[in-house]
DNA sequence: TGATTGTTGGA
DNA sequence: CCAACAATC
C-alpha cells in the first residue's frame, strides 16, 4: 500500500494484546487499515530511576510478541522511542492519517498527554477516538443513584452487581478483522539500551489465574502458599483482558477473587473522583499527623532489616521480585506508617519503583487503607501486630525462612528497630492529637 | 482483611 | 486455669 492510502493509527498503551481489544476493534471496523503503533515514552521512561527496571523488560518483550503476531499477517507495529507529540509530529508527515484510536488510560499523566495529543491531532483535522479497555466500569460508571461517588466498597460492589450484563463481559471478537491491518513493514525497533535500559532478569508470572479462582478466600492469606493469581501485573499493561478474568470469575461459584477485581474498579473510581487523593489524605485531619519520618528506619524497612521476620521477609520479596504476597502488603505498610510513623507517601512511593503490578489507584488505595486516612479505611487503632500476624499466616516459618535464611541462626538476625508494644502506644497517641 | 485488656463462668 | 466474650483503643 502507498502513502497516500488513509490510515487508522491504532495506538498500543495499556492494552498489549490483540485479542478482546476494544479500541483496536473499533479501529479494524473503521473503514480504513489499521496501522498499529506503540510508542516508548520518553517522559515516562526519564521517571524511572532503575536502568534495570523490569516493568520495561516486561513490555519490551510483550513488544516483540506483539510485532510478531502482527508480522503473521503481513502487517507489522511501528514503534518509535520519543514523546507521543514527536510520534505523531512524524506519523504525519509520513503517512494520511484520518483518525487515531486507542483506548482510555486514567492516570493524571496519562489523561494530560492525551489532551495534548488530542489538540495536536485536531489541527490536522485528525479524529482522535478512545474506548474503555482495561476495566468492565469506568469513571462515574458506577455511582449512587443521586450521582455521588461511593466511598464504602461494599455498596459500589453491590451496586457494580446491579449493573453487570452480559453486554459488559462479551468479548470483542478482532480475530476475524485482522484482514483489515495495513499491510507495511515498520522501522526497526529500537533496542532496550538505545532506551538507557538493561535487560532484567526478573521472571513474570504466567498469565494463567483461572485455577486460582475456586481455593481463593481459602488460600489467599497464606504467603507461603501459591494461593494467589498474581495476575495485577497483566491486568496492569492488559496482557488479559479484564472481561475474560471477570466472566471466568463470573462463572466459578466463588466470589473472592472477582472481588479482588471489584476492588481495583472501585479504586480508580475514587482516583477519578478524588484525584488530590494521589497524594493527599482522604479524610483530610489525617494531614494533621505529625510523622516522625526517620530516614535510617526507613532504610531499614526498606531493605528488610527491621527485625520483624515477616516485615523483612516481604519487603525482601518486593526488592528480590518485584511482588509482594497481598497479606504482606498489608503488614509492612501498616508497619511503616503506624509502627515507624514514617508518612505513607514514602511507602507508596516505594512501591510505585518495585512492584511490576505497580497500579496508582490500587496502590495509593491499598496505602490509604492501612494508615487510616483513606475511603472505607481501617479504622486508625487498628494496628497490626507483626508477631500475630506471622503466626497466624505464616505458622511454620516458611515464608519467612524463604526470604529472611537467618531468622534460623538470630544472633545474625537484627533486633527490632522499634518495639511494638511501644509504638502501637506511641501511634495511638499521634494519631489521637491529631484527629482531635 | 485487629489487638489488647478485663470479665465471666465452667473445668 | 483458660476459653469465650465485650469493651476499648
Amino acid at each position: 500500500m502507498d502513502k497516500n492510502t488513509p490510515v487508522t493509527i491504532f495506538w498500543f498503551r495499556r492494552d498489549l494484546r490483540i485479542t478482546d481489544n476494544a479500541g483496536l476493534y473499533h479501529a479494524l471496523k473503521s473503514g480504513n487499515p489499521v496501522l498499529p503503533l506503540f510508542i516508548f515514552d520518553k517522559e515516562i521512561l526519564g521517571e524511572l530511576e532503575d536502568e534495570d527496571d523490569a516493568r520495561v523488560t516486561f513490555i519490551y518483550n510483550k513488544i516483540e510478541d506483539l510485532k510478531s503476531a502482527l508480522n503473521t499477517h503481513h502487517s507489522d507495529l511501528e514503534v518509535v522511542y520519543d514523546t507521543p507529540e514527536y510520534a505523531f509530529t512524524k506519523l504525519i508527515k509520513d503517512h494520511k492519517i484520518a483518525a487515531v484510536y486507542t483506548n482510555h488510560d486514567y492516570e493524571p499523566y496519562a489523561a494530560a498527554r492525551d489532551g495534548a495529543v488530542k489538540q495536536l491531532l485536531a489541527k490536522h483535522n485528525i479524529e482522535f477516538k478512545t474506548f474503555k479497555d482495561q476495566v468492565i466500569f469506568e469513571r462515574a460508571e458506577v455511582v449512587k443513584d443521586d450521582g455521588k461517588p461511593y466511598t464504602v466498597f461494599t455498596p459500589y460492589k453491590n451496586k457494580w452487581h446491579q449493573k453487570l450484563k452480559p453486554f459488559y463481559l462479551k468479548a470483542y471478537p478482532n480475530e476475524q478483522y485482522l484482514k483489515n491491518l495495513y499491510l507495511f513493514k515498520a522501522t526497526a525497533l529500537p533496542s532496550l539500551t538505545t532506551m538507557g535500559f538493561t535487560k532484567s532478569d526478573a521472571k513474570f508470572p504466567e498469565t494463567g489465574y483461572e485455577k486460582f479462582i475456586a481455593d481463593y478466600a481459602e488460600k489467599r492469606d497464606f504467603p507461603a502458599i501459591k494461593g494467589t493469581s498474581h495476575i495485577g501485573l497483566h491486568l496492569r499493561f492488559g496482557t488479559v483482558s479484564i472481561r475474560q478474568c471477570a466472566t471466568d470469575a463470573h462463572k466459578a461459584h466463588e466470589k473472592t477473587w472477582l472481588n479482588e477485581l471489584i476492588w481495583r474498579e472501585f479504586y480508580m473510581m475514587v482516583l477519578h473522583h478524588f484525584p488530590k487523593t494521589m497524594d493527599n489524605a482522604f479524610k483530610p485531619d489525617y494531614d494533621n499527623i505529625k510523622w516522625i519520618n526517620n530516614e535510617q528506619q526507613f532504610k531499614a524497612w526498606c531493605d528488610g532489616e527491621t527485625g520483624y521476620p515477616l516485615v523483612d521477609a516481604g519487603m525482601r520479596e518486593l526488592n528480590t521480585t518485584g511482588y509482594m504476597h497481598n497479606r504482606v502488603r498489608m503488614v509492612v505498610a501498616c508497619f511503616l506508617s503506624k509502627d515507624l510513623l514514617i508518612d505513607w507517601r514514602w511507602g507508596e512511593r516505594y512501591f510505585a519503583r518495585k512492584l511490576l503490578d505497580y497500579e496508582m489507584a490500587s496502590n495509593v488505595g491499598g496505602w490509604q487503607w492501612a494508615a487510616g486516612s483513606g475511603t472505607d479505611a481501617a479504622p486508625y487503632f487498628r494496628i497490626f501486630n507483626p508477631e500475630s500476624q506471622l503466626k497466624k499466616f505464616d505458622p511454620k516459618l516458611e515464608y519467612v525462612k524463604k526470604w529472611v535464611p537467618e531468622y534460623a541462626d538470630l544472633s545474625k538476625y537484627p533486633k527490632p528497630i522499634v518495639d511494638h508494644a511501644f509504638a502501637r502506644d506511641r501511634c495511638l497517641k499521634a494519631f489521637k492529637t491529631a484527629l482531635s
